[in-house]
DNA sequence: CTAAACCCTGCACTGGACTCCATAGCAAGC
DNA sequence: GCTTGCTATGGAGTCCAGTGCAGGGTTTAG
């Protein structure tokens, strides 16, 4: 299979297949006699689980670090380990989109709801969030609050 | 408010701080009779709620977007749409995030399963992930698929 | 024989989002 | 008055993740 397919099926430009393969998220690709790129099903395989990874926001070097461990050979264990701190880390994100998102519909919800006032005065990172909640989401000048 | 203590609270570095006021991503903050600056509740509010889509994963740009609707006053129904927007967004997100998560499940659970072969041949995309449902989880050279 | 449509390489460049630097003002403590 | 510790500024530099480009090769079609 040549870049070009794979560039399509996996929606990796070419030139990022390249890079990709350049700095070691995948692995160095077969060769065909003129020196063309043979990519083979199981190059697709490892592509598409970096794609899902890469959407699922991890960056390059953790790809790198992934690859890396992976290509080692034998490291079955090692490997099912880095493979469930990722199944973590897609958990905590989860959690915190989701946070961010309960936040938001609820400044949805309240928009229209002009009568909550916070008072200023002490402020500390655990009350930002309370603080918020009831704030008027308006920026700082369109109403004094002195 | 001065600036190290917003930082601390939100997590934004005094520079970001004045990057984002530089580009609109939050209002022009008050000054005291030196020139500091003099961040008031409400402007920690708006930099929470900044610091949220930005987390969410909204870039510089939308976020100067959101702020410059906000900033031209009695706009809310464009505010609420963008809101609505981001709330899609970010449900889009977390199902695909999940999507990857119970892969990477699938992935660990069947990691010994050595017996699962999967055929080379035909692929396009509807079939990758099927595939690869199936695969080894191999790099290609490891073991001749031929 | 030439053009089109692929592919290869190294390296320079871009865009986004900061981050650092040099220089300088103010305020408090010694 | 001097040092320390905060603040300010414009502008340059950095890092990441690609992207583009010049220069070149092979195969197929006309």
């Amino acid at each position: 299979m040549n870049r070009k397919e794979v560039s399509e099926i996996i929606g990796f430009s070419a030139d990022t297949l390249r890079y990709y393969e350049r700095v070691g998220v995948i692995p160095p690709i077969k060769r065909d006699k003129n020196g063309y790129r043979d990519y083979r099903p199981n190059d697709l395989n490892w592509i598409f689980l970096t794609k899902c990874l890469k959407d699922a926001g991890l960056s390059i070097e953790a790809l790198i670090e992934f690859s890396k461990l992976n290509q080692k050979g034998e490291n079955e264990p090692a490997q099912k380990a880095i493979l469930q701190d990722q199944l973590e880390v897609l958990d905590q994100k989860m959690a915190e989109t989701k946070r961010t998102r309960d936040l938001l519909q609820h400044k949805i919800d309240t928009f229209e709801d002009h009568t909550a006032k916070f008072k200023s005065g002490e402020m500390d990172a655990d009350h930002v969030e309370e603080l918020w909640k009831m704030s008027e989401f308006k920026t700082p000048d369109q109403k004094s609050s002195h």
